[in-house]
DNA sequence: GAGTTTGAAACT
DNA sequence: CAGTTTCAAACTC
């Protein structure tokens, strides 16, 4: 009975759009205890970017209007959650397109989204993810933790060992697997295979310790979809494969000191993989590990993207005010703060190094922010962090336009005139993109692709602060002649990558890599002389600053140029799994236990799944157990969003290291690749991270019990033209529609 | 903010 | 495919 009350309570909110339901959600119990855990106060709006809809091709924004509605369908979906394997998927396609479309600083105006987007999230049109949603469930849960949640499937056994301090909590949810933050949930697989329990446990007991622990960002988790992802993004807390000796460590090692987290979610940019993604892009994450008291912590910071704001931005009135109150927070908080410090987690054993690279990183947004004008030029991007453009013939309809390009509607930032590139003229933006790509089916995908690399020298890798190097390469390679590739004009060195051979480039001196020459040595000095600047000074020579801004991060700035947002977890296994240089949709492995630079993608899906069905999915973030076992679920992904043709067009099943056994076609492969993906590498390829940290280090136990966590990049890019249906130019472009 | 430079995109 | 033109961002003053 009790679960059946719950089920239609949260149903109930779920479902409930209008005023009414939403006026007497506040009234509630449930919301009134929330707002007290919460000192945040409500603001009205929230925003979304504005996408073109069925534009297949680089996802450029996941969020989506109807991502706020048809809640109901999902949460009954979850709360009934069933071992249903076709509704595994369905959670898991929902989950999917909820991880990549919510991103909360994105989200604005529902009608201003591109309607297909949302409608991607369900394939039966019945799963779209509903940000509230989580929010009321994970109410309902905690209210009702002690009972009776929705059937599910028995959860999966934590052998008696939980995680954490909130074990018992956790389980309690566990077993009634109720999503405790946003859609992550165990989506998909997971559920299907009934191993989601774990994961699901695990993710929750930490959640509940962060929530615990920091009322207020608790609450943000709760009605931020895109935050919530950032818990979900916790590799320990989505994978169902993570088992509970590994929950247990990474969950003890969070417990033991969850202390000035401030929980915040990457900024969704609107901007998709296409180069101009990438411009201006920063590091969307990283991993500091910082000795604090004695203790090893760990804290991740997601950087958001000033300029992968979407252009416009519009209040949604499908949210109750809460929710937009939310998403305005964050979208402040977005906008104005690049960094964003997800998750601290400390540890008690001693810190050693590796938090140089952070400490770089801070030190280059300090620059940034410092210097205005820098900034200024920089992103040229609104006060709300959005690009704009300047178009005055193109009328934005062509790729001159980054808006276009990008695939995302100009708004009121933009200067541009006479321009089309607006919801209003959909049509026309569809057919000109349509056009385009008729001319050059790649038009609109990801320029920069990357690849591993093997570490320079593999016995250094054996140490486990080494962390797999992955380059990135401009795949149509630059033509400079004057700039010397030093400067933005140049696509490399605008994407922070090296030249290739692809280039063209006339007396190239890219710092982050020389054209033919190798790409490893070039990217190390690169890496240097950028340190060393950095060390020089960072208030003087705003070139080098330029420069240094761009690369100080070495083992971030990768990375963030790539992605536009999504946070995602890496680990590297010290190149262990190192892959031979080439270009790789993501098979990228790097072990835990180094570094780990992430972006704070939160998908939801189980990564086995993924693997099961994406043959280009490689890109996206993944831990798994040093046995190979995926520990998917973690629900770290690309920003952007799978298509269905990455998702579920491959057969691919397994160790994906190499595109050797990729089948995935080429041109999928090549579209797929995802500039997305963390990179946990540092430019020079020497360990980023805060190199001593391991997991095993975090939980004694983890480790020892001799497995590791591998993350493994996983593309977030959905395959642009290949996916393409040219009748379904339409929309679920973004989300995995097509899979339908 | 205006003007210049630059190189990608578009065109031929 | 190469050469030219167009375009808008990056950059300079």
């Amino acid at each position: 009975m009790e679960n059946e009350e719950n089920k239609k309570s949260i149903i109930a909110f779920s479902s409930s759009t209008s005023p009414q339901s939403i006026s007497a959600f506040n009234d509630s119990p449930i919301f009134n205890y929330i707002n007290n855990l919460s000192p945040i106060k409500p603001v009205k709006g929230s925003s979304v970017t504005q996408v073109f809809p069925g534009l297949n091709s680089p996802p450029l924004v996941f969020t989506s209007p109807r991502t706020h509605t048809r809640r109901l369908d999902l949460k009954s979906s979850q709360s009934h959650a069933s071992s249903d394997a076709e509704l595994s998927l369905r959670d898991n396609t929902c989950n999917i397109t909820t991880g990549g479309n919510l991103t909360p600083l994105s989200l604005k105006n529902s009608q201003d989204v591109y309607p297909k987007m949302t409608d991607l999230m369900t394939p039966d049109g019945s799963l779209e993810t509903n940000v509230m949603a989580p929010a009321a469930v994970v109410e309902q849960t905690e209210q009702d933790h002690e009972g009776s949640l929705p059937s599910h499937p028995e959860p999966a056994k934590n052998d008696g060992k939980v995680i954490s301090t909130t074990q018992q909590y956790a389980e309690r949810v566990a077993k009634h697997q109720q999503p405790v933050f946003g859609c992550y949930k165990d989506y998909g697989k997971g559920i299907a295979s009934g191993i989601a329990n774990q994961p699901t446990a695990t993710v929750i007991g930490q959640q509940l310790k962060v929530g615990k622990s920091q009322l207020g960002k608790r609450r943000r988790l709760q009605f931020e979809a895109a935050q919530e992802r950032v818990v979900e993004s916790n590799p320990v807390t989505q994978n169902p494969s993570i088992t509970t000796a590994n929950s247990e460590v990474i969950d003890s090692s969070i417990s033991q000191n969850i202390k000035n987290t401030s929980q915040t979610v990457s900024k969704p940019s609107g901007i998709g993989l296409h180069l101009n993604s990438i411009v201006n892009a920063r590091p969307l994450a990283s991993v500091r590990i910082k000795p604090n008291d004695g203790k090893k912590s760990i804290s991740i910071t997601s950087h958001v993207q000033d300029n992968m704001q979407c252009p416009s931005i519009s209040s949604n009135s499908n949210l109750p005010d809460e929710l937009s109150t939310r998403r305005e927070e964050y979208t402040h908080e977005a906008a104005y703060s690049n960094d964003k410090q997800i998750m601290m987690i400390e540890n008690q054993e001693s810190f050693d190094q590796g938090s140089l690279n952070y400490e770089q990183g801070q030190r280059v947004d300090e620059f940034n922010r410092s210097n205005p004008k820098k900034k200024r030029k920089k992103g040229e991007s609104n006060g709300d962090g959005c690009k704009r453009c300047k178009c005055k013939k193109s009328k934005c309809l062509k790729l001159y336009c980054d808006c276009f390009a990008a695939g995302i509607y100009c708004s009121g930032s933009c200067s541009c005139q006479g321009c089309f590139n607006k919801p209003e003229h959909q049509d026309t933006v569809l057919e000109t993109r349509k056009q385009i790509e008729s001319r050059n089916p790649l038009a609109f995908a990801p320029k920069i692709v990357q690849h591993l690399t093997q570490p320079p020298n593999s016995e250094t890798m054996a140490d486990e602060d080494q962390v797999t190097p992955l380059a990135a390469i401009h795949k149509k390679g630059c033509n400079c002649k004057k700039s010397m590739c030093l400067k933005k004009y140049c696509e490399c060195y605008q994407a922070n990558v090296g030249c290739s051979d692809g280039c063209r480039c006339e007396g190239c001196q890219n710092i982050f890599g020389v054209k033919g020459a190798s790409s490893i040595m070039f990217r190390e000095r690169g890496t240097e002389a950028v340190n060393e600047k950095l060390n020089d000074s960072f208030d003087d020579k705003l070139k080098v600053g330029s420069i240094r801004s761009r690369s100080s991060l070495p083992a971030i700035h990768k990375p963030y140029n790539m992605t536009p947002e999504t946070p995602s977890f890496q680990f590297s296994n010290h190149g262990k799994d190192a892959l031979k240089s080439h270009v790789i949709p993501g098979r990228y492995i790097s072990s835990p236990e180094s570094e780990c630079t992430f972006y704070p993608e939160m998908i939801p899906f189980d990564q086995e799944f993924m693997d099961e069905f994406s043959p280009s999915n490689s890109s996206r973030s993944q831990l798994l157990p040093s046995n190979g076992r995926s520990l998917s679920s973690l629900g770290f992904r690309g920003s952007s969003l799978v298509t269905p043709v990455t998702l579920f067009g491959g057969t691919k099943t397994s160790s994906r290291i190499t595109d050797d056994d990729d089948d995935t076609p080429k041109i999928l492969r090549d579209s797929c690749i995802q500039p997305n993906k963390v990179i946990g590498t540092s430019p020079n390829k020497k360990r980023i991270s805060p190199p001593r940290i391991r997991l095993h280090e975090l939980g004694s136990t983890s480790l020892k019990s001799g497995r590791k966590f591998i993350l493994k990049s996983v593309p977030s890019f959905p395959p642009m033209t290949p996916c393409i249906n040219s009748k379904d130019v339409t929309g679920h472009t973004f989300g995995g529609d097509n899979t339908r």
